[in-house]
DNA sequence: GCAATCGTCAACCAATCGGTTAAATAAACG
DNA sequence: CGTTTATTTAACCGATTGGTTGACGATTGC
């Protein structure tokens, strides 16, 4: 059986997915749209965003012929949780909370 | 070209190597000992750690004809922070933010 | 109604994946 | 020295992955 960490892990293990989850950071967007910046075709593109629907990564919502695309990152965070647990073994790991802090503050950024 | 991130993620994405990293989180341990629990063949075994080796995740070390197997988390910290780039578009994401400094602060634990 | 646009489906392809078994290498034991 | 123990390598297998092109259904605009 395949749990929804596995989805998601091997959803984030390509980077046109990573890609285009950075741009969703950005705004939603509709499927065409997400696809401009790649090259590569647009039923390469739909399926990535399957795959990316189907970990919970993002959501798909179809109004008129138009379907939007949006993130959900709360299949991240169970992901992200996942990871932390190996946190404690690390030394200190005073980088990696600082770069948390500052992507955490900067909010106004978007 | 393949980054770090796809490879971590990628290794990630499979359950027996997730496993794997959990029971490394307790102890260092030798392949035939990994291999025990898993009802799979020992080269299967040894390709999944190759394939964590291979994104950091762990270190091998060969001593005398036992080869050691030991968790690195600093792979696993990089990852983690990409993730933690998603967390701001959570309504407040308290929760993330409580369990990172729980766990880093939980230095005396080791 | 008809043409253009949005997106997916179907079929195909080469490459990779996750497993197998059998053989090879390397170190330790007696 | 021969044997056992620890691990990897090699060759193979079927399934999946990430891409392609071409056809298709659905919606919109003129």
């Amino acid at each position: 059986m395949e749990t929804r960490l596995d989805l998601v892990f091997a959803a984030l293990s390509d980077p046109t997915r990573r890609a285009i989850l950075t741009m969703l950071l950005e705004d939603d967007m509709a499927v065409t749209d997400v696809a401009e910046p790649f090259e590569m075709s647009l039923p390469a593109i739909s399926k990535h965003l399957t795959i990316l629907s189907r970990a919970g990564l993002i959501a798909q919502e179809k109004r008129g012929r138009v379907k939007w695309c949006k993130l959900d990152p709360s299949a991240l965070r169970e992901a992200s949780v996942w990871m932390q647990g190996f946190g404690q073994f690390e030394p200190v790991n005073l980088d990696a909370f600082e770069r948390f802090l500052e992507v955490e503050l900067r909010d106004d950024s978007v």
